[in-house]
DNA sequence: GTAAGCCCTGTACCTAGGTATAGAGTCAAG
DNA sequence: CTTGACTCTATACCTAGGTACAGGGCTTAC
């Protein structure tokens, strides 16, 4: 009761098929064992793993750093300090990748709030702007 | 003296020189016109419009729609108010990825104040997290 | 025993924004 | 008149994260 088809894992976690074979030349899932024809069998725990990829995924993690945290996971030498040294350095790119966009937002809104809306389009700000005339 | 080679206008723009035949095939960009021998001729806007493309990439606008923007310049029913209505749009769409990283910001920084940093493996608040087992 | 509905592998395709390479033509200097 | 630097097109390759399809092999119910 615990063995299950791919499509059944794939429903269960409610991700494509595709995407669980996908993950498996990834190196990310594996199967606990094949059928005599061949057909992979999974544990149950393989929807818990997929779920973890997908929450790890929302959190910013790409494939490869999950990889990363699920053979730590694995490391008997791994400590929940090494985790949470994970965890802080996305932290750190997130923040980066906040302060990016912020810079860009505060561009953008200084470009519109100079622009009346108005006004014949060869003297918009807006384009001038990113013609360079004046901008960083 | 204003008829520039493509490398020329590659170097002054501090751009590859491939990437400029891709703006051309994405529609972004077109020399002036060619030798007899089918060398491209550029002139010297071309630089400048290689410049407004990286700037409009810088804050966060896709080839696709700095395309949109070309087009919208060259058009002669375009307004201020066109180009304004865009930027506005990008505007809300960078204020959408700021709160989602936001969000993943502040789920991370939860994750990690729970965690001590010491403790066995199998305790580690931030694995749990991932897990699913508190954690939307 | 056969048809539907699974499953397999391998390969190609997709977006986005390029970069690199192959093979051929051109141009200018010595 | 040849050599090296430049250009052309076409095609392949790259990352990241998948998705789709072709052609075949199981399995199960009728």
């Amino acid at each position: 009761m615990d063995s299950l088809t791919i499509s059944e894992v794939a429903k269960q976690a409610g991700i494509n098929l595709q995407t669980i074979r996908y993950y498996e030349r990834q190196g990310l899932l594996a199967p606990s064992s094949r059928t005599e024809a061949g057909y992979r069998i999974f544990s149950s725990e393989s929807v818990w793993r997929i779920r973890f990829i997908k929450r790890a995924q929302g959190l910013g993690f790409s494939l490869k750093e999950i990889k990363d945290l699920l053979f730590l996971r694995i490391d008997a030498h791994t400590t929940q300090a090494d985790i949470r040294k994970r965890t802080q350095a996305k932290i750190a790119d997130v923040e980066q990748k906040i302060r990016h966009l912020q810079a860009i937002h505060t561009s953008l809104l200084r470009m519109a709030q100079d622009c009346s809306g108005c006004g014949p389009l060869k003297n918009c700000p807006i384009l001038e702007s990113l013609d360079g005339k004046e901008f960083v």
